[in-house]
DNA sequence: GAGTTTGAAACT
DNA sequence: CAGTTTCAAACTC
């Protein structure tokens, strides 16, 4: 689990875990450990706390978690209603619950137990946890699905998030397959063993842990709590639970997957551990004790686990065998790419009840190839893909649908997909997107889907994974930016280069750290998953030349925030342009000025001539300023202004252009970027999305610490409000130097000015102190650059 | 949808 | 650092 202590001290604090007497502890424990060289994943074990500079290196892995934590929110939301009220939603859980402890296992591993479990249906839980550190093929077996699992605790927080992302999708599906609690169970055994087949029981059960996560983090804010627990806690809980989990797990787990009608509850209790728990052993632990609880809901733990021993014994074996061996080298793609696809599949699975053959076939696949099957098999989804973006982040805020969920896994896929992705995160983007983010966001917000939501939202999760994987295997597959500028922009980049291949900053995906997705009519697209080395190294290139390079453009302070409902989206005062633009033709008043384009005034950093941006001209340095200039002339024509407005609505432009100064100037970027921030504004977990889609546009591909640090900070925050004083705060942190008032001017290598990506920087839940909380955290985003 | 305009990004 | 070129989005028709 990532604590707050590793997010906020960043590369450094990861050796310190590592160094750490209970890092040390709890690698002892889990069987995984040694075997984290072992497989595969690449991207993890890049990621992988190993190197902490990695950040690039393996993005995905922060962008990974960051997109899962705005996931788990989003799905966490969504679960929990579920959980209290549907059916198919307590399949989810128990689902997402045996996924969680897989996961879990991993770091501690708990994948022994499910081997074992599999391999010796009627052994008991309890011996069975002996058994499997006895037992040495199933064993391996467990090794090998626990190569994902190679990382530290660090790396159980990435899993975590992962498993989030692929229990969006199993959650959807699972609810929306599920209409009663008992079909719910069946599906999901069947959904098991269809895996067992392919080896995707693992990544089900991965998905289900993402459940699991979502649970232990409904609003989330726990799942960061999760995360961020300190260690002390875990130090604490460690020893004991973690051994006890150890024992338990196994039984537990069963129980898990079979208690999947009662789950409702137990997926509450789950979330309730989680909170006060802290590490991972604590999750595991919640998770065993949600489980429990879920599973006898009515009744007492004992029955459960006197029933589930046996049936989760036979699921088990069917299930888990299987999947053990592909699970292997599925995780760390799922991670990255295969996230994406256990979701794919899951929403596959969900959408198509007897499908599963044709997944698990599909599955055998490698995990590029089954993308890629699955893309081609992908059904038209709608693309809410937030930046990534994230995201990305990404990006993020996008459609408020049902889609949003799917959204948010997209964003999360994006950033896994891109080897680093920013966005997101909170994905571009970025969100969330981001991304982000980004992406994300939204579906948090719309936490409303009920089963049948979920059922749907299942499938055009699948859809969208489809879509995405799309992206990946096949760069025909873009992402569509189903959404106009307004929210989904930001999130959902779509990019249209031709000679750039995508990997330079004129591309907007790119820019975003998001993947090209379907949308995107690119061509000779390298910002594709499989060229993620190609991308990745490209960014640090361009990183290497402005380390704020993919840090947003527009730096808005608390003032500025618009909240969600906020029309008018008056610019923020405080909101700059990081650079500044330079228009000469434009008059500021286009989308060409990238001020104009973020809702922004021109700030003295602006080289512009003529400047007539409606949200703040360069002179007035202060969009107040300004519009205390203008104020006189606008009065008069912000009657007029207003009550073409008050007719118009919409076009706020026009108004501006007419009154460069009145206050509610909005464009249509401002939109995007607002509506990225404002969706997540509403909702506190969608600032995460949010930011990452606005701040760490490079979330998806951007150091994975950043992010976490940034998603732990962000985590605290409500809404909006903490947003802006981020922003206002982060230049001041970045500054330093940086003069406040103009906006934060950051030196950048070309001696262009850059201000650090707002959202990056964490949240604090209060606007004051978050400062302070800010300021710390700033220093890690840094650090990520430097990494570099 | 094609062509033009624009300004950021990249290059020298 | 300044100037130029390249590029893709924004815009126009």
């Amino acid at each position: 689990m990532d604590t707050p202590e590793r997010n906020q001290i960043g590369s450094t604090s990861v050796s310190k875990f590592e160094d750490s007497p209970v890092f040390n502890y709890i690698n002892n424990l889990s069987p995984i450990q040694p075997v984290k060289s072992i497989h595969t994943s690449q991207t993890f074990n890049s990621l992988s706390f190993a190197s902490l500079p990695s950040v690039f290196t393996s993005p995905h892995a922060s962008s990974y978690k960051e997109s899962r934590f705005l996931r788990r929110h989003s799905i966490s939301d969504l679960s929990k209603p579920d959980f209290s009220t549907e059916d198919g939603s307590k399949v989810e859980t128990d689902g997402g619950a045996t996924g969680n402890v897989a996961q879990l296992q991993d770091d501690s591993s708990p994948p022994d137990e499910k081997s074992d479990s599999l391999s010796n249906p009627s052994t008991e839980l309890p011996s069975e946890r002996p058994e499997s550190t006895k037992e040495e093929p199933q064993a391996s077996k467990s090794d090998s699905s626990r190569p994902d699992c190679d990382q530290k605790l660090p790396d159980s927080v990435l899993k975590s998030g992962e498993d989030l992302a692929l229990s969006d999708s199993c959650v959807k599906n699972k609810s929306g397959n599920g209409s009663s609690e008992a079909e719910g169970n069946k599906q999901v055994i069947n959904h098991t063993e269809e895996r067992e087949g392919t080896g995707y029981d693992w990544e089900s059960l991965m998905t289900e842990g993402a459940d699991l996560l979502i649970f232990s983090s409904p609003n989330g804010s726990e799942a960061i709590r999760l995360v961020q627990k300190p260690l002390d806690l875990v130090t604490g809980f460690a020893s004991s639970t973690l051994s006890q989990i150890m024992e338990n797990d196994n039984a537990d787990l069963s129980k898990m997957r079979i208690a999947d009608p009662v789950e409702s509850s137990g997926g509450q209790h789950e979330i309730e551990f989680l909170s006060s728990q802290a590490g991972e052993a604590c999750e595991l632990k919640d998770m065993d004790q949600g489980i429990d609880s879920l599973s006898f809901p009515n009744s007492s733990n004992s029955m459960s686990r006197e029933i589930t021993d046996d049936e989760v014994a036979r699921y088990i074996a069917d299930d888990c065998k299987p999947a053990s061996n592909l699970y292997r080298g599925m995780r760390r793609r799922c991670l990255d790419f295969e996230a994406a696809v256990s979701r794919r599949k899951n929403l596959e699975d969900s959408s198509n009840g007897g499908s599963v053959s044709k997944r698990s076939e599909e599955k055998t696949a490698s995990m590029d190839k089954q993308l890629v099957p699955y893309k081609s098999g992908g059904v038209a989804t709608r693309c809410v893909l937030t930046g990534i973006g994230l995201h990305l982040n990404a990006l993020a805020t996008t459609s408020k649908d049902a889609k949003n969920l799917n959204h948010d896994k997209f964003s999360s896929e994006r950033q896994l997909n891109l080897p680093n992705s920013s966005a997101s995160c909170h994905s571009p983007s970025g969100g969330l997107d981001p991304l982000l983010t980004s992406a994300v966001t939204e579906r948090d917000m719309d936490p409303s889907g009920n089963g049948a939501q979920n059922e749907e939202d299942g499938a055009r999760a699948s859809a969208y994974v489809l879509a995405e994987d799309f992206n990946q295997n096949s760069p025909k597959k873009k992402r569509r930016r189903l959404e106009p500028a307004g929210e989904t922009e930001s999130s959902c980049k779509r990019c249209n280069c031709k000679k750039s291949k995508c990997l330079k900053l004129y591309c907007e995906c790119f820019a975003a750290g998001v993947y090209c997705i379907e949308p995107c009519s690119c061509q000779d697209c390298f910002n594709k998953p499989i060229h993620e080395d190609t991308v990745l190294a490209t960014r640090k290139q361009i990183e290497s030349r402005n380390p704020l390079a993919f840090a947003p453009k527009v730096i808005r302070n608390s003032d500025s925030l618009p909240e969600p409902g906020d029309e008018s989206n008056k610019t923020p005062a405080s909101a700059r342009h990081k650079r500044g633009c330079n228009c000469k033709k434009s008059s500021c008043l286009k989308k060409y000025c990238e001020c104009y384009q973020g809702g922004v005034g021109c700030s003295i950093s602006c080289r512009c001539e003529g400047c007539k941006n409606a949200f703040g001209r360069k002179d007035g340095s202060s969009i107040l300023g300004l519009e205390a200039e203008l104020e006189e002339e606008e009065t008069e024509a912000n009657h007029k202004s207003m009550m073409d407005k008050g007719l118009q609505g919409p076009e706020i432009q026009n108004n501006e252009e007419q009154n460069p100064g009145s206050a509610i100037p909005s464009t249509p970027l401002q939109l995007s970027r607002q509506l990225v921030a404002l969706p997540f504004s509403s909702r506190s977990k969608p600032l995460r999305s949010s930011f990452l889609n606005v701040g760490s546009s490079s979330g998806f591909y951007a150091g994975h610490k950043l992010e976490k640090p940034n998603i732990l900070r962000a985590q605290p925050d409500l809404g909006i409000n903490t947003k802006p004083v981020l922003e206002d705060e982060m230049p001041d942190i970045l500054r330093g130097e940086c003069s406040p008032g103009a906006g934060v001017k950051t030196g950048s290598p070309n001696s262009k000015r850059i201000s650090p990506p707002q959202s990056d920087f964490g949240l604090s839940p209060l606007p004051r102190t978050g400062r302070k909380l800010i300021l710390q955290s700033i220093p890690s985003f840094p650090s990520l650059t430097p990494q570099h």
